[in-house]
DNA sequence: TGCCAGGCCCTCTTTAGGGCCTT
Protein backbone atom coordinates (compact mmCIF):
# COMPACT_ATOMS: atom_id res chain seq x y z
CA UNK A 1 0.00 0.00 0.00
CA UNK A 2 1.47 3.27 -0.51
CA UNK A 3 0.67 5.84 1.36
CA UNK A 4 -0.13 9.46 -0.11
CA UNK A 5 1.51 10.87 2.96
CA UNK A 6 4.70 9.28 1.77
CA UNK A 7 5.87 10.74 -1.39
CA UNK A 8 8.25 13.57 -2.38
CA UNK A 9 6.99 16.23 -4.03
CA UNK A 10 8.94 18.14 -6.43
CA UNK A 11 8.93 21.09 -8.71
CA UNK A 12 11.27 22.36 -11.91
CA UNK A 13 12.22 26.04 -12.97
CA UNK A 14 13.25 25.38 -16.89
CA UNK A 15 13.74 27.69 -19.84
CA UNK A 16 9.98 27.23 -21.47
CA UNK A 17 7.40 25.17 -21.75
CA UNK A 18 8.64 22.15 -23.79
CA UNK A 19 11.95 19.83 -23.17
CA UNK A 20 10.44 18.45 -26.72
CA UNK A 21 11.43 22.20 -28.16
CA UNK A 22 14.80 22.21 -26.49
CA UNK A 23 14.12 23.79 -23.31
CA UNK A 24 15.97 22.44 -20.26
CA UNK A 25 15.48 22.14 -16.18
CA UNK A 26 17.49 25.05 -14.40
CA UNK A 27 16.11 24.49 -10.76
CA UNK A 28 14.75 21.96 -9.33
CA UNK A 29 13.60 21.46 -5.82
CA UNK A 30 12.07 18.43 -3.73
CA UNK A 31 10.47 17.91 -0.30
CA UNK A 32 10.45 14.16 1.12
CA UNK A 33 7.20 13.66 3.39
CA UNK A 34 7.67 10.96 5.66
CA UNK A 35 4.05 9.92 7.60
CA UNK A 36 2.87 13.76 6.55
CA UNK A 37 6.19 15.05 7.98
CA UNK A 38 8.58 17.05 5.70
CA UNK A 39 12.22 14.87 6.73
CA UNK A 40 14.22 16.04 3.72
CA UNK A 41 15.01 18.76 1.30
CA UNK A 42 16.71 18.99 -1.89
CA UNK A 43 17.25 21.92 -4.33
CA UNK A 44 20.12 22.96 -7.01
CA UNK A 45 20.29 25.10 -9.52
CA UNK A 46 21.12 23.20 -12.80
CA UNK A 47 23.25 24.85 -15.68
CA UNK A 48 21.12 24.32 -19.08
CA UNK A 49 24.15 24.24 -21.57
CA UNK A 50 22.03 27.68 -22.86
CA UNK A 51 21.45 31.29 -22.09
CA UNK A 52 18.21 31.88 -20.29
CA UNK A 53 15.64 34.57 -21.86
CA UNK A 54 14.57 37.37 -19.94
CA UNK A 55 11.17 36.75 -19.41
CA UNK A 56 12.81 33.59 -17.34
CA UNK A 57 15.38 35.36 -15.55
CA UNK A 58 12.36 37.96 -14.60
CA UNK A 59 9.78 35.08 -13.56
CA UNK A 60 11.81 33.03 -11.65
CA UNK A 61 14.17 35.38 -10.47
CA UNK A 62 17.18 33.22 -11.62
CA UNK A 63 19.85 34.51 -13.81
CA UNK A 64 22.52 33.51 -16.55
CA UNK A 65 25.17 35.01 -14.09
CA UNK A 66 23.90 32.84 -11.49
CA UNK A 67 23.58 29.87 -13.69
CA UNK A 68 26.84 30.08 -14.98
CA UNK A 69 29.01 27.43 -12.12
CA UNK A 70 25.63 26.17 -11.13
CA UNK A 71 26.02 21.36 -11.90
CA UNK A 72 25.14 20.53 -15.00
CA UNK A 73 22.14 18.38 -15.18
CA UNK A 74 24.23 14.77 -15.54
CA UNK A 75 25.53 15.59 -12.11
CA UNK A 76 21.97 16.56 -10.09
CA UNK A 77 19.64 14.40 -11.07
CA UNK A 78 22.14 11.14 -10.37
CA UNK A 79 21.96 12.72 -7.11
CA UNK A 80 17.93 13.61 -6.88
CA UNK A 81 17.76 9.97 -8.28
CA UNK A 82 19.32 8.78 -4.95
CA UNK A 83 16.96 11.64 -3.65
CA UNK A 84 13.16 9.62 -4.83
CA UNK A 85 14.64 6.34 -4.53
CA UNK A 86 11.19 4.06 -3.33
CA UNK A 87 9.26 7.31 -3.05
CA UNK A 88 6.39 8.21 -5.53
CA UNK A 89 5.92 11.78 -6.58
CA UNK A 90 3.80 14.72 -6.69
CA UNK A 91 3.70 17.94 -8.59
CA UNK A 92 1.14 20.75 -9.27
CA UNK A 93 -0.24 20.25 -12.81
CA UNK A 94 2.82 17.05 -12.59
CA UNK A 95 2.20 16.58 -16.52
CA UNK A 96 4.63 19.44 -16.98
CA UNK A 97 7.03 18.36 -13.97
CA UNK A 98 6.82 14.49 -15.29
CA UNK A 99 7.79 15.57 -18.73
CA UNK A 100 10.87 17.72 -17.73
CA UNK A 101 11.66 14.69 -15.01
CA UNK A 102 11.27 12.12 -17.87
CA UNK A 103 13.87 14.65 -20.10
CA UNK A 104 16.81 15.45 -17.86
CA UNK A 105 17.07 11.50 -16.80
CA UNK A 106 17.11 10.18 -20.13
CA UNK A 107 19.89 12.75 -21.14
CA UNK A 108 21.46 10.83 -17.91
CA UNK A 109 20.49 7.46 -19.07
CA UNK A 110 18.66 7.34 -15.37
CA UNK A 111 15.50 5.61 -14.80
CA UNK A 112 12.72 6.19 -11.70
CA UNK A 113 9.99 3.82 -10.44
CA UNK A 114 7.85 6.15 -8.87
CA UNK A 115 4.46 7.15 -9.78
CA UNK A 116 3.17 10.28 -10.33
CA UNK A 117 -0.05 12.24 -8.50
CA UNK A 118 -0.98 15.38 -9.28
CA UNK A 119 -1.96 18.53 -7.17
CA UNK A 120 -3.57 20.21 -9.80
CA UNK A 121 -6.17 17.25 -10.89
CA UNK A 122 -7.04 16.78 -7.74
CA UNK A 123 -7.75 20.37 -6.46
CA UNK A 124 -10.21 20.23 -9.64
CA UNK A 125 -12.15 17.93 -8.11
CA UNK A 126 -12.09 18.61 -4.21
CA UNK A 127 -11.65 22.12 -4.26
CA UNK A 128 -14.19 22.94 -7.02
CA UNK A 129 -14.93 26.15 -4.80
CA UNK A 130 -11.52 27.54 -5.52
CA UNK A 131 -11.74 30.90 -7.79
CA UNK A 132 -8.88 28.95 -9.87
CA UNK A 133 -6.65 26.53 -9.22
CA UNK A 134 -3.06 27.97 -9.93
CA UNK A 135 -0.56 26.73 -7.03
CA UNK A 136 -0.49 30.83 -5.97
CA UNK A 137 -4.32 30.89 -5.55
CA UNK A 138 -5.02 27.58 -3.92
CA UNK A 139 -2.03 28.88 -1.03
CA UNK A 140 -4.14 31.95 -0.48
CA UNK A 141 -7.60 30.36 -0.49
CA UNK A 142 -6.84 27.28 1.90
CA UNK A 143 -4.38 29.81 4.09
CA UNK A 144 -1.53 27.70 3.43
CA UNK A 145 1.93 28.45 5.04
CA UNK A 146 4.54 30.30 2.01
CA UNK A 147 7.17 32.70 2.80
CA UNK A 148 6.21 34.85 0.02
CA UNK A 149 8.53 33.37 -2.51
CA UNK A 150 6.80 32.25 -5.58
CA UNK A 151 8.38 30.64 -8.90
CA UNK A 152 11.73 29.85 -7.43
CA UNK A 153 11.51 25.39 -7.20
CA UNK A 154 12.45 24.61 -3.19
CA UNK A 155 9.72 27.17 -2.19
CA UNK A 156 7.26 25.81 -5.17
CA UNK A 157 8.03 22.10 -4.05
CA UNK A 158 7.22 23.70 -0.04
CA UNK A 159 3.95 25.14 -1.03
CA UNK A 160 2.62 22.05 -3.34
CA UNK A 161 3.60 19.82 -0.20
CA UNK A 162 1.36 21.92 2.10
CA UNK A 163 -1.59 21.76 -0.82
CA UNK A 164 -0.73 18.19 -0.96
CA UNK A 165 -1.41 17.39 2.83
CA UNK A 166 -4.28 19.65 2.96
CA UNK A 167 -5.72 17.67 0.64
CA UNK A 168 -5.13 14.25 2.21
CA UNK A 169 -6.95 15.91 4.98
CA UNK A 170 -10.22 16.82 3.33
CA UNK A 171 -10.10 13.43 1.93
CA UNK A 172 -9.27 11.68 4.77
CA UNK A 173 -12.12 13.60 6.95
CA UNK A 174 -15.03 12.52 4.14
CA UNK A 175 -13.54 9.11 3.65
CA UNK A 176 -12.54 8.33 7.57
CA UNK A 177 -12.48 4.49 6.90
CA UNK A 178 -10.36 4.29 3.90
CA UNK A 179 -6.56 4.35 3.57
CA UNK A 180 -5.24 7.73 1.09
CA UNK A 181 -3.30 6.12 -1.12
CA UNK A 182 -1.95 7.42 -4.38
CA UNK A 183 -3.99 4.73 -6.14
CA UNK A 184 -6.98 5.97 -4.76
CA UNK A 185 -6.04 10.15 -5.15
CA UNK A 186 -5.03 8.93 -8.96
CA UNK A 187 -8.32 7.21 -9.38
CA UNK A 188 -10.33 10.41 -7.82
CA UNK A 189 -8.10 12.57 -10.09
CA UNK A 190 -9.61 10.98 -13.22
CA UNK A 191 -13.02 10.96 -12.33
CA UNK A 192 -15.57 13.63 -14.21
CA UNK A 193 -15.81 16.25 -11.55
CA UNK A 194 -19.71 15.72 -11.79
CA UNK A 195 -19.20 11.94 -10.54
CA UNK A 196 -17.09 13.59 -7.31
CA UNK A 197 -19.44 13.88 -4.72
CA UNK A 198 -21.50 10.48 -5.46
CA UNK A 199 -17.72 8.48 -5.47
CA UNK A 200 -16.76 10.06 -2.05
CA UNK A 201 -20.59 9.17 -0.61
CA UNK A 202 -20.28 5.45 -1.76
CA UNK A 203 -16.48 5.02 -0.88
CA UNK A 204 -17.45 6.49 2.99
C1' DT B 1 7.27 28.67 -45.91
C1' DG B 2 5.30 27.37 -41.96
C1' DC B 3 5.80 25.41 -37.86
C1' DC B 4 5.94 27.19 -32.84
C1' DA B 5 3.54 22.50 -25.90
C1' DG B 6 0.34 19.58 -24.52
C1' DG B 7 -2.95 17.35 -21.56
C1' DC B 8 -7.13 18.37 -19.19
C1' DC B 9 -11.83 19.91 -19.31
C1' DC B 10 -15.99 22.36 -20.59
C1' DT B 11 -19.52 23.35 -24.03
C1' DC B 12 -23.15 26.93 -28.04
C1' DT B 13 -19.26 19.10 -28.61
C1' DT B 14 -18.07 14.50 -30.83
C1' DT B 15 -16.98 16.44 -38.65
C1' DA B 16 -14.41 21.59 -32.66
C1' DG B 17 -12.78 25.31 -30.26
C1' DG B 18 -10.87 27.55 -26.52
C1' DG B 19 -9.55 28.38 -21.53
C1' DC B 20 -6.72 26.50 -17.80
C1' DC B 21 -2.20 25.18 -15.83
C1' DT B 22 2.89 24.49 -15.79
C1' DT B 23 8.04 27.75 -17.33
Amino acid sequence: MKLANQVVVLDFETTGLSPDNGDRAIEIGAVKLVNGQIVDTFQELINPGQRVNSFIEQYTGISNDMLKHALVSKQVMGQFSKFIDGFNLVAHNASFDKKFLDAEFSHSKLHYNGQFACSLLLSRRISQEAPNHKLGTLVDHHQLPNDGVFHRALADATMTSHLWLHQIDVLQQQLPKQAITIELINKISSLPKAQIARYLRTMS
